[in-house]
DNA sequence: GATAATTGTTATGGACCATATCAAATATCG
DNA sequence: CGATATTTGATATGGTCCATAACAATTATC
């Protein structure tokens, strides 16, 4: 979702208010200053995120893969026989919302709800062979396109560290 | 908006399935392996912002001001005499959606629109005395209380790198 | 001076997030 | 045991944010 669909043209690139100019002529529309708004994390953080979803969403167009489905796919790998409750609320998911994304998984034949034998108010999740291959080649694509573009930016080191911070004001913050 | 409502109780903490348990019982419930997942720029990414946001938010109680208010608000003062349409591109908001949020700080007296003499379709943004009061207050709250949690949970030098680092993403990627 | 483009605006729909509520199943406690 | 509370998956619903189409007023272009 999301993606894909007109995706592609307009939506509004930032930094880029001098737009419909050859970029010769007399520039009488000079450039914004964005002054401490470059420092501003938030500001610098929600850009970014939104350039790694974008970049995320076109290295899984093949796929249909949205990040939050991969991350759901993922952690269902990763944690067999595990609930509903337990994977949503795992990945800050509310219950509520997590129905119809697995109703659009599941209807992908991508993963299956299990009826518990234990307690059967509960539906266990696991991949279908066809989520496992998907998830699969989901895997390469992320690691070949997506990650290994940032090792070109930023360098495996400062990618590492990049990560690492982000994972410690995500959990300390 | 989108804070201070109910907020504070539930909101889905991740990373903590194993919930209404004391702690000292039987652990029935085993934690989830986060897994790959915890390597993915994108998920990390994500989780960071909804916690820098959250805590923006928090320090910007008092003032009732979203990071995209604030930075609506620091780019029409550093930039005064632009139009919207200027000032929402450079924000990377859509003209259509900046409407409803400039007459939220118009309401609140933060900012005015004023009528272009040499262009009469336009609106001219600029700041109130209140705006710029409000500016200055909010300025000082997110230095102190905001910025100042980075310098304490990363250290002066890995915030600026960290900046750069997403400053680099956001532009480059 | 006719046509095209721009500005602010409205209307509208989609995606995402949050809450309340429900039935079925289970847990708890008298 | 049996009444009550809790949990699970689900539905309904509302809010916020994002994106597109369309419009009137104004300006630019030819």
């Amino acid at each position: 979702m999301t993606v894909s669909k007109t995706a592609e043209k307009s939506s509004e690139k930032p930094a880029d208010a001098a737009k419909g100019r050859k970029d010769a002529g007399e520039p009488q529309t000079e450039a914004l200053q964005l002054g401490e708004l470059s420092e501003q994390l938030g500001y610098v953080l929600k850009r970014a995120q939104l350039k790694v979803f974008e970049n995320f969403l076109r290295c899984m167009a093949s796929l249909q893969l949205t990040p939050a489905q991969f991350s759901v796919l993922l952690l269902v790998e990763k944690n067999p026989g595990r609930n509903q409750t337990e994977i949503a609320s795992t990945l800050g998911i509310l219950r509520p919302n997590f129905v119809a994304m697995l109703d659009n998984l599941e209807s992908r034949d991508l993963c299956a709800r299990i009826r518990s034998t234990n307690d059967r108010r509960s539906h266990i999740l696991v991949l279908t062979d066809k989520g496992k291959a998907v998830l699969a080649r989901a895997k390469k694509l992320v690691a070949t396109k997506h990650e290994a573009r940032l090792n070109d930016l930023l360098g495996q080191a400062n990618r590492e560290a990049l990560i690492g911070m982000l994972s410690k004001i995500a959990n300390e913050f």
